[in-house]
DNA sequence: CTATAATATAGAAAAACATCAATATGAGGT
DNA sequence: ACCTCATATTGATGTTTTTCTATATTATAG
């Protein structure tokens, strides 16, 4: 349940990109295909094709095949996982170390 | 109050890197001068202060200065921005694209 | 089975990043 | 004023990441 330190940090390279956190954005409103996805970013079709990749690896994202369409959705396991994960890892513990406890 | 794909960026690329993240958890447990951080990790000084500027930049941690010593904390400010940012990222908005609504 | 369309992979070039040794800054103490 | 200690900055180097072009894969249509 605890995530290691270097599986924190596959979720949040995900998103130190901006032309991934826009993305994302894309996705917001629902399943989107990959030519549609595309049409919308400034790159080529191997950038784009590259980006999906770590955002799918990150566990954010999912991606489903349909014929040779590949439609990309927020995984909302992914994202709770995530946001779990952040909450956790910025949470101030009480130690037991101040002399008060 | 919303965060721009850049703004965004910033706050992940702090936590994107696996000494950083370590960082963040030997926060958890309250206020640590620099040189106690120094001494739980595997780097040298400069790089540490590297990476507390990356952190400190980022909102997600606080630094105090007393006398020659720095003091690093968790924002609670800073890292409820970036839950929340993440939280309204990830989120999937009904975009009444559907024919059902 | 061949042609085409959507996506993925390989490989190379450029940019960004992490790291270190050396040095600078700045705050106390003598 | 000088020395020392804690931290920051600089500049160099190796690594990782991003991006592209070219090519491969896979699926469908004719």
């Amino acid at each position: 349940m605890e995530l290691t330190n270097k599986q924190i940090t596959v979720i949040f390279k995900a998103l130190c990109d901006e032309n991934r956190v826009q993305i994302v954005r894309l996705l917001q409103n629902g399943e989107k295909c990959a030519c549609k996805l595309l049409e919308a970013m400034q790159c080529t079709q191997p950038t784009l094709s590259h980006h999906m990749k770590i955002l799918c690896d990150s566990g954010l994202v999912n991606g489903r095949k349909e014929g040779k369409w590949m439609y990309y959705s927020i995984s909302a396991e992914g994202t709770e996982i995530a946001v779990n994960a952040l909450r956790e890892l910025t949470k101030v513990e009480d130690s037991g170390e101040c002399c008060c406890k």
